[in-house]
DNA sequence: CATGAATGAGGTTTCATTCAT
DNA sequence: GATGAATGAAACCTCATTCAT
């Protein structure tokens, strides 16, 4: 009836959710196989294991946002608009698929350390390489403030992106699109009034 | 139930450390043992259980914390220096307890839902409350941008502070209120160059 | 339940050989339907349950051995010629079955007790009895050693007959009556040079 | 109370029972634990894992049998006198670790597949190293029969003094010295009467 | 204070089996 | 005849916790 692929993306919706909800370590297979309406045994079914559950949910959401980033890293922008278009990627990427990206959040730093899930180390020193670069060519070109430490500035912005994750609900008021354009205001301009600074009065509020 | 405090505080430390490192539901008992040089059992003459472990980690950080904020609070400062005195209190703090701070971060939203940690909730609450007065209180005054939606720029500036626990390192070149000021300087003004701006060239590198 | 016994044959004969490799316990029914080329669920379509298979197995071997075990007995021979003829069947059947042989050889202990595999619990004392009727009349006949014990020898030469089976190759070089001729030679005369001897020579290498 | 070594080789000795006669899939860790008089997690206790004691009871039976072997091998002694120093060697090992030689006789072959008991594989290969060169020499040396092919000799020799391992009981009449005289005087001799044979009629039942 | 040994609940996983298609 | 998906029982194992010593 329903195709095999698009129940396996179901489940892995369905634990995703719960993954991102409780905690990997926290979650119980039974609880994603409640949430599935099944048992728990049946999981193993379509699954490995509830690693392979997580490791799928996590190369798929890494996979996806690295398509993205290296669409806009290959689009010869200036490190101002990369940043823009980067953070941008990065929400529509939550907006997509929030529990895996709040799953990545909360949990790589202590799966990374096994050897199953060495890609998310990987993935972190990629991360870094491509926003370290990016905001010392701002540096360098004179769009980014030279007194800040970059891997400070890389640190600041990094967790600012993704630590929305565990908050943000697809169903709100605003598209990603315009919680990005928020996010970078205060991100770049800051939130104090600047001294030349023009509010334009058009921001409003983000529903939960 | 025991004599002894300074080796509960020796114990409550270790515990924090493995906590912070592996999540609390993935570390086991035997671990914080080890980690203690006692074998598991052990514990229990110190503490009643592993929750109450975690419990007596988080009150102690919350209690310290709300201290600090308390006096920041009764001082009668504007919202601009609010801020700032609560962003370097918060330093601070996860210069003393960065374990605990980053168990918070990373596991009250989880423990929340617990009655036992209810007290989780209302610190929570109150965060909320402190934080969005000021907010407000600096946009009526117009030191804050009124441009963007306070409950968006409270999550911001909440996760981007106590996010940082969880690469902070107390052993580092930087004094928490150096850190705090760098902070607050990308947090208040951003960290794109501003027209008006005249960078002072003092920030430096910090060790992770 | 199904037309096609020769389809039933093959799945008997795959189920042997993974059985008598793996043990009975150990094989999972999907081994047995991935060596068949199907799925596990598909098996039950042509068997109960793995308990029918090997019961099928075991029934199938033990028939076939005591026709041909019936037809040495009811030919009036000696002693001697008795248990050659015996053991020359054995080697036959190890030849044509050695699956099933080597599954009864392992698991017909445990199975025994089972009510189910009751028949072979029947079938080993059939064995015993005519192995040491055999033996007993070769002693009296003067043709079998007194000085040993009948039931120290029926062991003896049960358990190095069947045990050959899992080693024994079908496609060795060695058809299984050679093979039975010298496991006789070594069992009747020994494997010491005896003084009267005249050792002819013939015996050569046999394949693994 | 106990001290813990003694406790740990009760539970080996419990779990080899169990397995003997079970065989070692067919055993649940809870039938362990029922016979030892604990529930099936406190096995954990001593043990890591089910895989871990067999290893320890094949390692045992193995280091202790090879021990025994060396001194023999090492005493310069002729072919037929070695062989029957094994046999007897063998006997004794039956005797005081019947269970354990019976799951090695009956389990060794499929788990030595799994690289965790690859000291099967090399242990297997010694004894066939070992028996093969003994039964060459002797047939060099004229007192084991050259007619017969030396590997098919060791098979039989090798299976037949360890199945033995699976009806022998260390409570019988019999010492295992008595017995593996017996052994030998059919694997060495023969069943059959000799033309120059003086029985010697010392021979008597071996109780089962 | 700490250990050694155990408990008991519950977690992940396996597996024989079923059944609609 | 076979598949795909699921069930449910039971397996192995983990782990917080207890307690006599």
């Amino acid at each position: 009836m329903t195709p095999s692929p698009e129940r396996r993306r179901q489940l892995l919706a369905t634990a995703a959710e719960v993954f991102a909800a409780q905690g990997y370590s926290a979650t119980t297979v039974r609880r994603i196989a409640d949430a599935a309406g099944m048992l728990a045994g049946s999981l193993y079914y379509h699954f490995d294991s509830k690693d392979s559950i997580v490791e799928e949910i996590l190369r798929g959401f890494l996979d996806e946002l690295w398509g993205g980033y290296d669409a806009v890293l290959g689009a010869g922008l200036g490190p101002r608009e990369t940043m823009q278009a980067l953070v941008t990627e990065s929400f529509r990427e939550i907006d997509r698929h929030g529990p895996a990206v709040a799953i990545y959040q909360k949990e790589s730093a202590a799966l990374a350390a096994r050897e199953r899930f060495a890609f998310l180390a990987a993935s972190q020193r990629r991360f870094e390489t491509t926003w370290l670069t990016t905001l010392e060519r701002g540096g360098a070109a004179g769009v980014f403030r030279a007194d800040l430490d970059p891997r400070l500035t890389y640190r600041f912005v990094r967790d600012t992106v993704w630590v929305a994750a565990s908050w943000y609900r697809p169903d709100g008021r605003h598209s990603p699109e315009e919680i990005a354009r928020q996010y970078l205001a205060m991100v770049l301009d800051g939130i104090a009034v600047q001294a030349s600074e023009e509010p334009d009065g058009t921001a409003q509020s983000i529903a939960e």
